[in-house]
DNA sequence: CACTATCAAATTGCATACAATTAAATTTTG
DNA sequence: CAAAATTTAATTGTATGCAATTTGATAGTG
């Protein structure tokens, strides 16, 4: 008997669907915040940036702008961001927070320690998974 | 200066991104079969069982029948599956493969280490990694 | 300077995901 | 047994993701 196909053999599967599980925890804080899943984490690099272009987004998202920009769209439309062209290269699109977008921040606050909570591991775990979960992405540059 | 939330300090974010190109990685390969990623991982589980109620994949995937329902009747038309109501209970809808479904399990054989050479992990490493994921996963439930 | 190549965002088309609802069948209960 | 509760798929509506193409702008080249 030849080596079968099994989702347990494989490492795509658990990652696939344990980020999927995740990122499903979020939804009833997120969902107090009016926010998507991949609506926060735009918010977040924004946080973080107070202002980026789309393409500065999608290399930090790991996300393009088939995906950003209609998100985009949508955060404009909820008040969070403002989007300019660039005045000196017409081609770049200047995403930034609004006032009500950066006062979201503090709102957001507790989000990362809620969801953490449903996360049973060790400190020591959590920091293992982190570290290997970046290595197969740089792996992968 | 309190402590900001950031893409970094989430455990969440890598390990969306993380699965997200992984994903990516089967593209090439799974082109060559006619299939996607979500209908590679549900030919998978009915290469497993043979034959499965939509409950049960979806159980075994993480997937719901919003998912499943159109991306079965897709399997279905391209020959690879059956699809047909049990007789015992008539909610249930039985999925099983066809010839060209089950021939389908050696052409994908390579498929899986294919993919895990892009994995640049030690063997121990991903082990690892395999079992935090699985802790996760079942600690969420 | 004209022409080509390159680049950034937007658009298009297709395939998920999932919450919420619906429809049909079966099980449970009074 | 009949009504209510439960169960399973299917359906509906919204939001991603991404490959491929398009559009407009800028950079590079002879």
């Amino acid at each position: 008997m030849m080596s079968n196909i099994r989702l347990e053999n494989q490492l795509c599967f658990p990652l696939y669907a344990c980020a999927k599980e995740v990122v499903k925890q979020y939804k009833p804080y997120l969902d107090k915040l009016g926010l998507t899943y991949t609506q926060y984490i735009c918010m977040m690099a924004l946080w973080e940036k107070k202002e980026a272009r789309v393409k500065e987004i999608g290399e930090m998202l790991y996300l393009d702008s088939g995906t950003l920009t209609p998100l985009l769209k949508k955060l404009e439309e909820k008040g969070y961001v403002r989007r300019k062209r660039s005045s000196e290269d017409e081609r770049e699109l200047i995403v930034s927070l609004t006032k009500e977008g950066a006062r979201l921040e503090e709102r957001a606050g507790s989000v990362p320690e809620s969801v953490g909570a449903c996360i049973k591991l060790e400190p020591e775990e959590a920091s293992c998974l982190y570290g290997l979960l970046y290595k197969v992405l740089g792996g992968l540059a």
